[in-house]
DNA sequence: GATGAATGAGTCTTCATTCAT
DNA sequence: TATGAATGAAGACTCATTCAT
């Protein structure tokens, strides 16, 4: 039994978590150039010279925080449309665990839409593929209902991608002035309208004269 | 006439033209924090201290950018409506400006859409009138269609608020590995779908007897 | 009758105090380094560029302040101690005038005191000798008065120089906080008290009994 | 024992120490303003990162120099009158002092002598209470003067402030080219000439006869 | 002569990263 | 491992001086 090693992973993890958790808030605050090595550190509750010990240099803090907030949503949809049969009711919650998923973790939520174009092209890659896990789950839900005669005839990726876009735009959403909608109502026009981008209209038929 | 005073005015507004065009170069490349103001006045054709007669600072800099910006997609998207009564055609093509916007002037709608967040709070009250000013035109369209009886019957400024939205996704599309649809895929996809979400399907009614 | 060239040499001059006049106001307010040749122009009404026709560099203005106020003071010495025949009276007139022209000329005297050692090595040799002129009035006077047998056996020239100084010391007073007492009282100060300094006083021999 | 802290504390105030040593020499020589940090932190032999470590800005620099110098001042004039009762042997050690330390810290005394008045509003401030401290020494000095009949009846704030401000005219001494005084010569003349300024002459009464 | 736009060298200051303890 | 002092490269901004008009 490897415990010596078991014990340096557990310390190992630990101390990600609190690198995620004091990034995310500074992060989310002032952004990530605007943040420093410092204020990490010390939201993180570690000293700047043990931060360098778990991660290689700034970059990778982003890289943790956005890594660590896709695992989220991603384990949190998986729950939501397990056992699910109904393509719409799928869609529906899979948009709408991404949109709790901003309530609850706004903070990380706004530096991922943010801050991914400052990673580097190793980071953008190793980022790359998780959304792309994730956009690939909503496409193949889109793909079913489609099948399925339930939802129009699209592109599904290219649906699939416009609305996770859409998700992250109400993650940063209340950042300007002129965007003072509540959150609920957001979530509800999505989950009302935006949805019939994709739903097959049951046309009423003229029911036949006679 | 003020020969003199228009000499120094129209100087002015090539030297702002100049600083723009340098500026969106070098943002949609670096992004607003890395760019230095070297860069800028290099790509600018000026010397720094010259940038510097033009501009406060650098945040003016990027405010002249998403400015001018604006300024651009507002006034194509009047000439594009004027003299179309069709509410839904209105919208398609207020739509389509949008994103044909974003092609001629990818830097600068890149650039809008990331670093807005980066402007002072003064700043951001600036520009916000500004989308204000777009987003209520979106929405007056919408409005139209829905007392015509075009438009489901929808929070019309959420909506506006949400294809603006759409659209500047439409504008950073391809900076990560994942996003390999072409622009065009993309613009036929929301043209034709996407403004199902807004639409109230005709159902068919059946035609009176006689 | 070089018309010309007299009225080429009253701008000149005409220049030359439209400088010292502004370059007084604002070195007085922001002291040398801080003052900007663009404040000096404005102060001076002219444009940037005109100044640099008439000053070879921004040093130059600072030594047009200084030597024009130390032309002034010496100038007014001389008138007010001119028929005085009395040392002790001419030495109270000289020290007198400083410390008014100190209250007219209140920030040209400022500058003087403080800025003197910015100048380079060539401006300093050149007001060397102009403040060596004033400091050899000074002690013509008061090697008369220890000939007279009026004032005490001293080193004339230090006791010019530490006259000289003390009422400099005056001009830039009120600049700290603790610096409290008026102008007037110092004034009355040094001619009741510091004059004790160099007077032989009368010690009343005892008169002789019977 | 906290031994962790006092060896922090001790590492400080060895910084500051050579902040100050290195911040003396570069302002002497150059003035506060044409001394770049660069030259400071060399000087210092600290790096130019490190200087910021224990300075908040460059006036800050100005601020330790002028307060390390007056509070060696002060100590060295409470040492140097303690145990002495005469007024005027008080008075004369007091300004001995100042002269003494002049030479020994010639370099810091013509930084404070000219650049108290680069210094912000707040900075001023701080200062300000220092010196005002060391000025009412001197005062008490006088006030115990006039009290035992030593000294003339004077306004003893004034004259503090005179003598104050007169030692300091000795420190930066032989800056301008016409300076040519020993400063041993200048010592002499100030303790045997201007302490009459304030020294009540002793008129020999006429011994009564019997 | 007068002007003020243009220039770029020069400065302060910040901060990611290293490394001795 | 943990720490935080030390480092110096990098960047925003200023301003004396020049020069075309």
């Amino acid at each position: 039994m490897a415990k010596r090693a078991d014990f340096v992973e557990s310390r190992r993890s630990k101390r990600r978590k609190q690198i995620f958790e004091g990034a995310v808030k500074v992060f989310a605050k002032k952004g990530y150039h605007s943040a420093t090595t410092q204020e990490i550190a010390d939201a993180a509750g570690l000293a700047k010279g043990t931060l360098y010990e778990y991660v290689r240099d700034k970059e990778e803090i982003l890289l943790i925080v956005v890594e660590e907030g896709m695992l989220m949503v991603k384990s949190e949809i998986g729950k939501a449309i397990s056992g699910i049969d109904d393509p719409e009711e799928r869609m529906k919650r899979a948009i709408f665990v991404q949109l709790k998923f901003a309530k609850k973790y706004r903070n990380a939520a706004k530096v991922m839409q943010h801050e991914i174009r400052n990673l580097s092209v190793d980071g953008k890659k190793r980022l790359s593929e998780l959304m792309n896990g994730q956009i690939e789950l909503l496409r193949s839900i889109l793909d079913d209902g489609i099948k399925a005669g339930r939802f129009r005839k699209l592109d599904s990726r290219i649906a699939a991608e416009l609305f996770h876009h859409t998700s992250t735009f109400y993650f940063g959403y209340g950042d300007l002035p002129y965007q003072k909608a509540s959150l609920d109502d957001i979530t509800k026009f999505i989950m009302d309208n935006l949805i019939h981008a994709i739903i097959k209209e049951k046309t009423k038929e003229p029911t036949p004269v006679l």
